[in-house]
Formats: structure tokens, C-alpha cells, sequence
DNA sequence: GCGACAG
DNA sequence: ATCTTGTCGC
């Protein structure tokens, strides 16, 4: 797929993208969703965590070699590919997708937590660490926030998640609304700055690289 | 035209 | 994202 079939891609496809729960929204189960690289493989993980008490109750990953480049504004083309096989391979099918980026605060509205929500039909968030938009600085505690602007429209939250770090990017990707993204990502991230899912889900692809976990262990 | 640009 | 040394804090 070419730089303008994606973009066109996006276009078409941000169109789709549910800004309401479901009825009677209550998630149990998030998985987190990252991938890790070398040089020319990836490796996608996905880890579920029970939302109440923060413990993992399930992971897979799905490795290969990384053909769509970076591309900024294309990050999901490069991910997706990587990820789905990963979901696949989960016993536990979570309520709703954490992933490393941005969901709506993107340029065409459509990042990869809106990709993979609109892909799966799953609810999905984004929490990204770098702002892709316009904010003021938040209050200094825990659950301040602000709207997070882009082209003047309020794409997302500028989210304090732990007293006097940098804010996190919070932004709906699929079937949520930004208040329960936002009530969500506190929920999951009670003593880091980010949401427990990324953390173990990146930490589970580091453990892999180096060789600490092989594949096999989480049903490759 | 110039710089910035999720991961 | 990844490549890397040191440094600060619990």
C-alpha cells in the first residue's frame, strides 16, 4: 500500500469511528497493546490485565519482519499488521484496547487506536507520551487536565496521571467517550505515569528481545 | 520557505 | 522505535 492509499484509507475509515460506549459499558479486562523492534523484526505483544486488581490474566505476541516503514501521521499501517496476529492469539477477549499512540488526536482523525477499534469492532483508547495537538499545562496532581486542541476541535486530555510528571495524551479510539478514556487510564495507572497495560506489554516485548522469555511461553 | 512530526 | 553513560531518588 502507497503513502496515499493509506491517507485515503484513513479518509474513508474515520467515518466509522464510534464516540459512545456501548450500553452498560463496565470493562473488566484491558489489554495492552506495544511493539518493539530490531533492526528488521518486530515483536507485538498484548497483555491482558484485570482492571480492579491490576493482574496480568493473559498475553501473546506475534513476531516478523517490519515492511511498512514509519511514517508520521501512518503510524497504525506500520503497527497493525503486527499487532492483530497478537490479539488473535489472547484466550481472553478483552473489553477494551489500550494502545502505545494516539486515537482521534491525529491529523486525519484516525490513529491507531481508532484503526484497530474500527478493525477488531472492540472499544479502544489511545495514551500516547508525546501530544500530537495544542494544550495548556494541566494542574500539578494526579487527574488534572486539559483539553488537548487540534485545528480547533478537542481531539483529546492533556492527563496528569501521577503528581508533578509530565502529562499523558489521552484520546477516544473506538466505541468510548473521552470521560470514560480518561476515568479508564487513572484506573490504570495508579503509581506510574503510564497505564499498567503499556508497561507490561512493553516490558514483556524487551523481555522477549532479550531473550529472557522465549515465544513459546506465550504461545507464539 | 521552515520546522515539527504518535512509535 | 532504537542506540547509550551517567545520575538522581526511593
Amino acid at each position: 500500500m502507497t503513502v496515499e492509499e493509506a491517507i485515503q484509507l484513513q479518509l474513508r475509515m474515520a467515518h466509522l469511528v464510534e464516540h459512545r460506549a456501548p450500553e452498560g459499558f463496565e470493562p473488566k479486562v484491558a489489554a495492552g497493546l506495544d511493539v518493539a523492534y530490531t533492526s528488521d523484526r518486530f515483536i507485538a505483544t498484548a497483555v491482558c490485565v484485570d482492571i480492579a486488581t491490576l493482574d496480568i490474566v493473559d498475553s501473546a505476541v506475534h513476531h516478523g519482519v517490519a515492511d511498512f516503514p514509519y511514517v508520521p501521521g501512518l503510524f497504525s499501517f506500520r503497527e497493525l499488521p503486527a499487532l492483530l496476529p497478537a490479539l488473535a492469539k489472547l484466550r481472553v477477549t478483552p473489553d477494551v484496547l489500550v494502545c502505545d499512540g494516539q486515537g482521534l488526536a491525529h491529523p486525519r482523525r484516525f490513529g491507531l487506536a481508532c484503526h484497530i477499534g474500527v478493525q477488531t469492532g472492540l472499544p479502544s483508547i489511545g495514551v500516547s507520551k508525546q501530544a500530537l495537538g495544542q494544550y495548556e499545562a494541566p494542574g500539578p496532581h494526579r487527574g488534572d487536565w486539559k483539553p488537548l486542541v487540534d485545528n480547533g476541535e478537542t481531539v483529546g486530555r492533556a492527563l496528569r496521571t501521577q503528581h508533578g510528571v509530565k502529562p499523558v495524551f489521552v484520546s477516544i479510539g473506538h466505541r468510548i467517550d473521552l470521560d470514560t478514556a480518561t476515568e479508564l487510564t487513572l484506573k490504570l495507572s495508579p503509581r506510574y505515569r503510564l497505564p499498567e497495560t503499556t508497561r507490561a506489554a512493553d516490558h514483556l516485548g524487551r523481555e522477549v528481545l532479550a531473550g529472557r522469555v522465549g515465544v513459546q511461553d506465550v504461545r507464539d
